[in-house]
DNA sequence: AGGTATGTTAATTG
DNA sequence: GCAATTAACATACC
């Protein structure tokens, strides 16, 4: 279930379980997650060392190992479990420590990836991945900058991974949703003022789920999210949310207030 | 049985 | 070169 306030979540899990413990072993249960590293490096890499601490860029999660870093992505539906009994049913990938406790990296439909990268600033260039929309040096101007340069719908450069790095389908229909801006609108058409809401918006909407999901809490009522379903009441203006498809992704507004 | 699912990439078409 | 579209990846659920 992983957009940034997901992945921000792991982060914080792998932190506070997964750090300082030697890796007695690294299993890998299914070799189809690594991409194109093979078993024998990965495990090779990684066995005996320790994770020293972790960084998140976008949906990407990256743990410090020494001569490497652990890249992790975690697709549609990866997760990870901290556990000392049963391994989760989709686990695909398996870090034992010395402590008797193991971390596994579960994802059902295996669109997610566990690999190796020298270190995080080098993934994020050799993938070109924009600015992650919670770092402290992100700004307006530099949103402006990057939104200035693309054209067709809102929706679509929200969701691209080069503009910014985080946000998906979920997060990109509620950032709209909440500045009432409809996502077909061209990026082009977007006044200043506009853009400006979009940026508060969606930095404000990243960290409040990321403390409402910390908190256990679900999302509130007034939110798009809990009501993506066509036919449903708008909770801001009653108007009817309807359904389209942008990118592939279905997308989900309200007819009457977003324009 | 068919449609859908919080993602990304490659190939194709305009 | 860019944007839109389609397919592919793999699995479960309703």
């Amino acid at each position: 279930m992983p957009e940034l306030p997901e992945v921000e979540l792991y982060s914080r899990y792998f932190a506070r379980h997964a750090l300082h413990q030697r890796i007695a072993r690294v299993r890998v249960l299914d070799e189809r997650i690594l991409g194109r590293e093979t078993k024998a490096k990965f495990a090779a890499a990684l066995r005996g060392r320790s994770f020293a601490r972790v960084r998140r860029h976008g949906k990407h999660l990256f743990a410090d190992a020494g001569e490497r870093w652990l890249h992790l992505h975690f697709g549609m539906t990866g997760d990870l479990a901290y556990y000392r009994d049963d391994p989760p049913r989709f686990a695909r990938v398996i870090f034992d420590f010395d402590t008797g406790a193991h971390l596994a990296f579960e994802d059902m439909r295996i669109f997610g990836i566990a690999d190796l990268t020298p270190d995080p600033e080098t993934y994020v260039a050799e993938h070109r991945l924009g600015p992650d929309p919670l770092a402290a040096d992100f700004g307006l101007r530099q949103f402006r900058e990057r939104i200035a340069r693309k054209r067709g719908v809102v929706k679509a450069v929200l969701m691209s991974q080069e503009v910014i790095a985080g946000v998906g389908n979920l997060y990109a229909d509620e950032t709209l949703y909440q500045t009432s801006i409809h996502p077909k609108r061209p990026v082009d058409t977007l006044d200043p003022s506009e853009v400006k809401a979009i940026f508060t918006t969606m930095r404000t909407l990243l960290r409040a789920v990321i403390a409402q999901k910390s908190a256990g809490r679900d999302y509130p009522h007034r939110y798009l999210i809990p009501n993506r379903d066509t036919g449903e009441r708008c909770p801001r203006c009653g108007g009817t949310i309807q359904r389209t498809t942008v990118q592939q992704r279905t997308t989900y507004f309200c007819a009457r207030h977003q324009k």
